[in-house]
DNA sequence: CTGAAAGCGCTAACAC
DNA sequence: GTGTTAGCGCTTTCAG
């Protein structure tokens, strides 16, 4: 394969003017860089990143280590975000997927010093606490925190959407909201709720008391808990008009549940729920409207930070933005 | 950062020494290996990956262009395969995700030549054929084929699974099926269909006409071709016994049109899908029975054919497996 | 079994 | 504006 040197001997010049040419160096004569240009064209040349790498003390490259990527479709957003601000930056990323209690982290992070990766990011497929990861690289926690807080970290404002999506809710005309919130040992679903009583409280409306979790939720039992929980919630006195969901796939179940008990979403009740998982929210129908997850945000953030000139500490929140389609019509009583 | 003339140093030994036990060279006297080894380890040696890729002109990297990872979960089972595989012979993959219709393809492949990568893998989300991407490495197709056949190909044997699939169906009992297939334009759903066929002649059942098919299909018709297609399916003199869907996705607004008829899946009427997508298969209620797509094996296949010594061409094809869950009992009767 | 020397392809540092 | 020199950390080659 071609190398400077031959490009150089091509040219009838230096190495040195081929290197200056190749790095964008603006001190080089029009004339040369022309002729440099042509002639790298034509051998097809392409720069040898290892040799480059080595000389210049400089990986360019940034680690991703996802726990479980598989688990989770929306999660997959992180990378698609990290990799096109790495690619943006001029780096290349270098993605290793951790299962959930293997030592494969121990494995991801060394190959990593092998290749003298600038740094790295450590992503969860939900929002959570996480030990650090030792490694002897810069560290940037994504979708989740150390209980230090010694390192960076990049979350989902879940306080802020759990606030918005209600807010949104009150702006079309709904009054009677109840919230069918995840396991509260999840972090983000604790201040969802939190913000979803902010919300209420603008209104002068008290929603503390409007909140129903499904402790303990392994995948299988939403269409439990939601079987046992609507029933009496729909036949009770002081009905709800609209149902937030703690998350899209929470949504199906109650869908059909409401089918079962021939409520009509969209017409007879609102629905909505955080995600916008594609394509279940989509999928569903009445389209899901639902508040979307900032993770291709959060994932750009993160490689800024990552990458960030200073090593100081920073704790972003980003906030989500909320995707209409057809389950919660504003009322127009 | 320590290299191997420091451990040369402190062990005094040769450098070359060093780079033989690193090596896992056989020829070195046990006790300096012990030495050295204890070195390496109390001083945190890491190699450095660039230097070697440089020297040995090996970068033990393969490239993954994989399209549009974020369109299907499943196809992350992909990534994992191939990625377990790699790591299992001492490679690296690097991940690029490729958007369906941008030029990015082009910058993935540039950038993996920097790296003197060794070869690369190509994935689609789907079953189809695909021009290969111009590249000056060896290129494996996964998922997909070039219409000319000239670069390797790892897909899923969609005949096959067609074919097992209404087998299992059989076996169960069931007599009358009915096949809702997707579009047809689908390499797969073509290849199913053929195995649905199939497997009905060797019960001397003719199944050519037991097939619906959902031509032309954006994720969002799905709930309108089956509101269409259900009801005097269900209600016609020959009522299937069980429908087979073309992917779990539409196994959910097949289960809502159920329920809207007051027919429940896994009594009254058998269901069954292709694709094993999780979570949604599990929280489907009941859980759906599904032929897995071989993702994860595929994956794993397509790195060992990147990996291959000979640079032959050749076409692999992989059988699924049957996941049971309860949305298809045998029948008593 | 061990070591010395060369050099992979590139860029930093410095001279011209 | 251009060229020379050195050397990044490692493995290959060849000589003990």
């Amino acid at each position: 394969m071609t190398n400077q040197s031959d490009i150089a001997r091509l040219a009838k010049t230096s190495l040195k003017t081929v290197s200056r040419v190749i790095n964008n160096d603006p001190l080089v004569n029009e004339r040369t860089r022309e002729r440099i240009l042509k002639i790298i064209h034509e051998t097809g040349y392409v720069p040898n990143e290892a040799a480059r790498m080595m000389r210049s003390q400089r990986s360019n490259i940034i680690g991703f280590l996802s726990e479980d990527v598989a688990t989770t479709s929306s999660s997959i957003e992180l990378v698609r975000g990290a990799q096109d601000e790495a690619h943006a930056n001029g780096k290349q990323m270098m993605l290793f997927n951790i299962r959930h209690g293997e030592t494969s982290e121990a494995e991801a992070t060394s190959q990593l010093t092998r290749f003298r990766a600038e740094a790295f990011i450590f992503a969860t497929s939900f929002h959570r606490a996480q030990d650090l990861p030792k490694a002897d690289m810069r560290c940037v926690l994504l979708n989740c925190f150390d209980k230090g807080g010694s390192a960076s970290s990049v979350l989902p404002d879940d306080f802020q959407l759990g606030c918005d999506l209600t807010r949104e809710v009150f702006r079309r005309g709904y009054r009677r909201p109840m919230f069918l919130n995840l396991d509260p040992a999840l972090a983000g679903a604790q201040l969802r709720a939190k913000g979803y009583v902010q919300a209420g409280a603008e209104q002068g409306i008290e929603l503390a008391d409007r909140i129903v979790t499904a402790s303990a939720a392994p995948e299988k039992q939403y269409s439990y808990f939601i079987n046992a929980v609507l029933p009496p919630l729909m036949s009770g006195e002081d009905r709800p008009d609209v149902l937030i969901c703690g998350q899209d796939y929470m949504a199906m179940p109650v869908y059909f549940e409401l089918a079962r008990m021939g409520v009509n979403v969209g017409t007879d009740i609102g629905v909505t729920s955080f995600d916008n998982l594609q394509p279940l929210a989509q999928l569903l129908e009445p389209g899901l409207s639902t508040m979307e997850l900032p993770y291709y945000e959060m994932g750009r953030l993160a490689v800024r930070q990552a990458l960030a000139d200073d090593d100081s500490v920073a704790h972003h929140k980003v906030a989500g933005h909320f995707v209409d389609r057809v389950s919660l019509p504003a009322l127009t009583s």
